[in-house]
DNA sequence: CCCGACACTAACGTGAGCGTAATGTCGGGC
DNA sequence: GCCCGACATTACGCTCACGTTAGTGTCGGG
């Protein structure tokens, strides 16, 4: 029941670092929900789950604090800050949401066009020694 | 002919801020085609279009000394950096550019599932709401 | 009880900029 | 010919989200 695992086991499954996860722990994101008797971080599974949550938000682009506030709502822990006007605050963060997928989109545009005018590039210098010949 | 303008016109024409522009020069990107006697920095039309170049790869995620390289193969200047085997590096460019796309790719995906996530959240607790009444 | 694997903290480094201060330059008006 | 406000310069420090050591401590199996 109380699976209880270290870090490294957490790391492992959430593919985040070690580091990435003492330091979300460090700005207040997820805090374990227990130390070892030598001072080891213990991890439960709702613990992961929050940080397999906060790799989900990642690609928004989000900042830490914003997220903070985010899981304050969507998945509020006992020492979760206090939000104010949640409703409202969520309608703003849907609309960055929003924001942020057609930015990503945009994005992803200009990238493909870059990567095919890079593709182009590899065929003419080639042809160009091709016809050295 | 010879159409130089200030940092403050570039700015604006590629909606890069001064700062932005300046450190690009610090770190051997963009290097003005000269200086007025006062020392202001003088670009000219290819000096912006190279800007504009850079502002396009950067969805791509590359780090500035790599755009530096993949500039010195796609439009090189007097004192572009030589770079040996051009022709490998480009492949190797357009690999990564690939692999970003597909990153960029998921990104979205993940980004669009979340916000379709948000948008269920904002309605649901506004229907509990109304169902107090 | 000892070893190797794993974890801990503390502190400095990095990338790609942004902010700010103190100072210098430009160009038009008078 | 000089003055003023807008714009420019360098130079330094800050930021964010970690990465990277270094040095030490803890855990569990043999």
């Amino acid at each position: 029941m109380g699976e209880r695992m270290q870090i490294g086991e957490v790391a492992e499954r959430t593919g985040l670092s070690l580091r990435t996860i003492r330091y979300y722990e460090e700005v207040g994101l997820v805090v374990p929900s227990a130390r070892s008797q030598g001072g080891f971080r213990l991890y439960t599974e709702p613990d992961v789950e929050r940080l397999q949550l906060i790799k989900r938000m990642k690609p928004l682009g989000f900042q830490l604090d914003a997220m903070r506030d985010l899981l304050a709502i969507l998945d509020p822990t006992p020492d979760s800050p206090e939000i104010d006007d949640p409703e409202q605050r969520l309608v703003e963060f849907s609309d960055t949401a929003e924001q942020a997928c057609a930015d990503l989109r945009k994005k992803l545009g200009i990238a493909e066009e870059f990567a095919a005018m890079l593709r182009d590039h590899l065929d003419s210098p080639e042809r160009r020694s091709a016809n050295r010949k």
